[in-house]
DNA sequence: GTTTTCATTATCCCAATGGATAGTGAATTG
DNA sequence: CAATTCACTATCCATTGGGATAATGAAAAC
């Protein structure tokens, strides 16, 4: 809420640009500035995520891009705004990959869709253990940006998910408590085996990364949750 | 693994000290000490746990302890050595709260047990929610305590839990899916509401930290865990 | 009561950090 | 091809961070 936040700006878009009707032209200098860009978002990324916003170096971020700190600068300002772009291309990129029988609501059997769902969102989880590593340090920091984010992005997923659970509950596959506890629940023993990687490894000797592992626990996390639903 | 750990020395062995039998004397010096040192500590396991380790600032630790900087190199000489104390501190004082009810094994019917420990639990988590911040930031850091934590604190939870899962599995009241995967799960469900507490509450508009909702959210828990449970 | 210990502060040091400014040279434009 | 744009680098600056050292003064030891 601080400064002025344009967010998703679309990659291109700067300069005095295309005329009118808009695309068209890639032009080798906006392709290379979008390959920095996507190079800086994805380095930032693990920085943010494994050290927090203050722990993280523009300069470390930089240099991981392959490139000079002041680029950051000059593509995104400030390092509040690289961290809100950040947070927003994960949101997009989960968007981007959530498969539309997914999305789409209200077709097919409930607890068919919820195995679905559920072996869809362990493999998101387990390829990208930085989206709820960030998440978290963004939760924790407690910052003006969370009334944001959560506004933006988490509340939408949040009503998307209710009327689900209560259908699964109205049909007994699941059991009647209060639904946001069940979609906590859910979503928190989906990340949880990748989310702490390393920690679990070192714990049981037990490695969450491997394909069969995390197909082992999709279906665990099915047969937890689900009642009557095979 | 780099300097030499002694991690839990006591509250008091500096000096020449006691003669010989120990105890006695607690020295108006040796009480100021300790009360210093645990105010650092509190005010450490408040920063590292929201900013992670190398966010947050030993001269912002000591300023909320009321002390100066150096005070923590004089006790912790460095940084590491803090961290290192803190999440002692962390088991110690969750090992310590936990009634022996739940710490002695195999008294009881398994489900029931399983009722007790998770309402404890659940408490727990939401009196105390640094322990699972502080335990994200040190997993995701991936430095070379984690093997320490691990192999001392938390590997002997993790067995400790194992053969009670499986005894719950044999009678029917769990499903059959690998064990650790539930205690991932059980662990990850008790933790969530009180790890994301502020943007949960921001984007749900519930607030889980009053007692009736901790208390829900443990019969929560207990309800989508157990199967024949009552 | 004098000496010694040591909890605590007051400073100093230097590396690192976020940010700011002035280039620089290839791509774009006319 | 000359003029201009702009992705990107090279530096500079003030602040902050962790760490080190010396000083202080009340408590402890003798």
């Amino acid at each position: 809420m601080t400064s002025t936040v344009s967010a998703s700006e679309p990659a291109q878009s700067r300069g005095k640009a295309v005329p009118a009707g808009g695309r068209a032209k890639p032009s080798i200098r906006q392709q290379r500035l979008e390959h920095t860009r996507s190079a800086i978002l994805a380095s930032a990324l693990g920085h943010f995520s494994r050290r927090g916003f203050e722990g993280a170096s523009l300069r470390d971020i930089a240099q991981e891009a392959g490139v000079q700190h002041g680029m950051i600068r000059h593509i995104y300002q400030t390092k509040e705004e690289l961290w809100r772009q950040a947070i927003g291309f994960l949101f997009e990129r989960m968007e981007s990959e959530m498969p539309p029988e997914i999305s789409d609501l209200g077709q097919g059997e409930a607890p068919e869709r919820f195995r679905t769902f559920i072996h869809w969102y362990v493999g998101y989880c387990a390829r990208h253990p930085e989206h709820a590593r960030l998440m978290i340090q963004q939760s924790i920091l407690e910052g003006p940006e969370l009334a944001w984010t959560a506004e933006r992005y988490i509340r939408g997923r949040h009503q998307w998910h209710l009327p689900f659970i209560e259908k699964l509950q109205d049909s007994g596959h699941l059991p009647r408590v209060d639904p946001i506890s069940v979609v906590l629940m859910v979503t928190a023993a989906c990340q949880m085996p990748f989310l702490l990687a390393p920690e679990i490894l070192a714990a049981t000797g037990k490695n969450f990364l491997t394909q069969a592992a995390i197909k082992d626990h999709a279906d665990a996390v099915t047969k937890i949750f689900l009642r009557n639903g095979g």
